[in-house]
DNA sequence: ACAACGCCCTGAGGGC
DNA sequence: TGCCCTCAGGGCGTTG
């Protein structure tokens, strides 16, 4: 559920909370939420205890924290139901609590500290993790090596327009699965993918190869706009699993024009939303306004 | 090399 | 009431 919308409202959260903080423990209670740190959960103790996160990053849907003067980084991604909870520390632990981090300050709040306050990664499905890396070479940011191949997101001032089209041209495949592909263009999910084909009138299943250059500019900014919106109300929640890391809900579920409208009527045309299953989830679209490819007709044989 | 599929996981909700 | 089925779906490893 967290797109990049949410995920960036996260990233703020640790800016503020996180960032600056030198750890004192660190207690990993589900192994899978570190599962991507091969090294395992004691290694991973060892490695952060004592040091300093540095500033929140994201791209796309991933997000990470330089540990300063170690050349790595630990990176987050929420999955489908991961949250990153700051919490006092003496607060009741969550039911899915997965990973708890201590840091070394004692200034309360009320003294205009950051103390008393710990970062949970509390993750119900568990599809969601932390893990430490390399940084790769070069990155400004301190980039983990692990999600190198990551493209970068389309609200990135280096996101390449040109590069972005021009791949969508080379692709075999139909648009929202391009949209989805994250190694194409990231941080776009399935609501955000559903919202962004029905302002641009383009059906889910057209193929990539027909979206002239003018039709992938506009889809582009259908893009950046609908996730620019969400992030200004906080982000999408259908349920309580997708929050800020004060536990907070965002409010754009209220703005949503196709997903999740399945029989009401489209804001544009009146015409019911559909839902159909695709790939084992499902794609809302206004029939009237988002148009199905038109098969072209098959040779006629002899 | 690229495209597509299956799997991982848990709780909510519906049907009987 | 309780059980079983379906659904939610991001990303990666495997298959085609």
């Amino acid at each position: 559920m967290p797109e990049l919308p949410e995920v960036e409202v996260v990233r703020r959260g640790l800016e503020q909370w996180v960032s600056g903080r030198t750890i004192t423990s660190v207690e990993v209670r589900h192994a899978r939420a570190i599962r991507r740190h091969l090294a395992g959960p004691a290694d991973f103790a060892d490695r952060l205890i004592g040091r300093t996160f540095g500033p929140a990053h994201r791209r796309g849907k991933y997000l990470w924290l330089p540990v300063e003067d170690t050349g790595t980084s630990v990176l987050g991604h929420l999955g489908m139901s991961g949250q990153l909870l700051v919490q006092p520390a003496g607060a009741p632990e969550e039911p899915h609590l997965r990973i708890r981090v201590q840091f070394t300050d004692t200034r309360t709040p009320e003294a205009g500290g950051l103390g008393g306050t710990e970062l949970r990664f509390v993750d119900q499905r568990t599809f969601g993790g932390l893990s430490l890396h390399t940084q790769v070479p070069g990155e400004p940011d301190g980039l983990p090596d692990a999600i190198a191949h990551i493209a970068r997101d389309p609200l990135d001032p280096v996101f390449d327009e040109d590069a972005f089209h021009a791949a969508l041209r080379r692709r075999r495949t139909t648009v929202k699965r391009a949209l989805l592909d994250q190694s194409l263009i990231s941080g776009v999910g399935n609501i955000y993918a559903d919202e962004a084909l029905w302002r641009s009138k383009l059906h889910y299943e057209r193929p990539t190869a027909t979206v002239t250059r003018p039709r992938s500019v506009e889809l582009l900014g259908h893009i950046r706009d609908v996730l620019n919106e969400a992030l200004a109300v906080g982000g999408t929640s259908f349920d309580s699993l997708y929050v800020n890391v004060n536990g907070e809900s965002g409010y754009f579920d209220r703005s949503l024009d196709a997903y999740g409208r399945e029989d009401e009527p489209c804001r544009r045309c009146g015409t019911p939303i559909r839902r159909r299953p695709w790939m084992n989830r499902s794609s809302y679209y206004c029939p009237r306004c988002q148009r199905p490819p038109v098969r072209r007709a098959l040779p006629r044989r002899a």
